[in-house]
DNA sequence: ACCACGCGGTACTGTTCAGTGTAGTATCCA
DNA sequence: TGGATACTACACTGAACAGTACCGCGTGGT
């Protein structure tokens, strides 16, 4: 296990471990569903994370359930006791990194609205935003969905909207926000925040997913892509004094 | 055959006729190449734009030698006949698309150096630029290899240094002549054509990546995107009057 | 202490697919 | 016209893999 290897703990992975499974209890009586057993719960755990794992490495058609079931050293009936079949799998783990995708981007922005110093405040957000998003996990999981487009499309839409989108929906209510009270001259902050992010991390989230691990930027080199983005951006949107 | 369906044609893939097949006559005889015979070629050029067709519908691994053959109307055997194997297959169609991307990108930028009007020029750049962008086929291919960077990293290193990369090459080194005859204000020309590659094509490429054809914007759409980057751009990056 | 149930192990089914082998046919070139 | 060669058709191998069946074990709840 080396150091380089992709680990689904970088994603905080932490899929809800209390799956819908069935209609909750449509006949009245008490439930015995599964969520209950320990057991069941230490088992879909393990299969959670090694399931994130590799589908992250290797792809949803190259990681094959077995593969599944021997990293979690878990029998491949364990996995289909817990899912229903691979698909499910699936779709179940990348909304659950989505989930938490959703919550970075609002705290990623969060900071903004109470920013005295708004250049500042914008390099730090670049800088977090850009390193996010070169994560080695992040980096495949978009390779991921985007390759499996076709055979899910609504889970792309699904983790578009609430990952990458998110973002910029953020970005642009902050930017409105900011515009409102004279501090930025923005006339269509959703614009704006697009021209933000890809200003930021563009360029760098380009070669990323093309090039391999190898590719990667330094920290010290992202933090000089994420600077030269937000000095463009305030260039082109300059910010007005504080009153 | 609807009007919709990817055809490998958009992409005027042309891939090479005479591959290198084996090394040239090490033994110094006469080569009897297959390259001459007309039925050969007849059949290599069915396979390759079946084959480009499905991969860019299907994927890689999703294709199958026996659903190629099919479709260019011969057998499996002459597939392999013509191509050592499925990889190899592969490899060859994308990098003949390749090729034609790499061309796409210099006559892209070439205009741009004999321009009066800089800011009318960068902006039927960008939208011929975004419209070359997020065209099915190409989006597909986008998709495509970045999903198989894992299973043939050089490929798409290559892939993404002659089509992506020299798009922003070639513009950065436009850039420098512009700026050296003070017609425009940077400092660094690459990071300047990497803002205006990403203003332009950033927030709208990615949407398509995910999202599937559904979303992809109207004509109008487009132009009023890259008509918004350009502008953001040349506020970012202000020309200089003309002497 | 009991026993139900989730578990591991293993073997199995059915399918898909890359790649090969072969024998006979059609096309090219001299 | 004849010899070479690429072609088709089809059968085949071997491997991988999703999903199922079954059995015996041991943990967890009562």
């Amino acid at each position: 296990m080396t150091g380089s290897e992709a680990n689904s703990d970088d994603l905080l992975v932490r899929v809800s471990l209390r799956p819908p499974h069935q209609a909750p209890t449509p006949d009245g009586s008490a439930r015995d569903d599964r969520s209950q057993d320990p057991r069941a719960l230490r088992s879909r755990a393990a299969i959670v994370q090694a399931a994130t794992t590799l589908f992250l490495e290797r792809g949803y058609v190259d990681t094959s359930v077995d593969d599944i079931a021997a990293r979690a050293a878990v029998s491949k009936r364990t996995v289909y006791n817990n899912f229903a079949d691979k698909e499910r799998l699936f779709t179940e783990i990348v909304l659950g990194v989505t989930a938490t995708a959703e919550q970075f981007a609002d705290e990623l922005i969060a900071p903004l609205r109470q920013a005295d110093d708004l250049p500042a405040a914008l390099r730090e957000l670049a800088r977090r935003h850009l390193a996010a998003v070169t994560r080695l996990p992040v980096v495949r999981l978009r390779r991921l969905i985007s390759a499996e487009s076709a055979r899910f499309p609504d889970l792309a839409r699904e983790y578009h909207r609430r990952a990458p989108g998110r973002v910029l929906t953020a970005l642009a209510a902050a930017f409105a926000d900011l515009a409102a009270q004279g501090r930025l001259r923005i006339h269509d902050a959703e614009t704006a925040a697009q021209h933000f992010a890809f200003l930021v991390v563009g360029a760098t989230l380009d070669r990323v997913m093309f090039e391999g691990e190898a590719a990667m930027p330094s920290g010290p080199e992202l933090d000089r892509l994420a600077d030269g983005g937000v000095e463009a951006f305030l260039a082109a949107y300059p910010p007005d004094e504080r009153p």
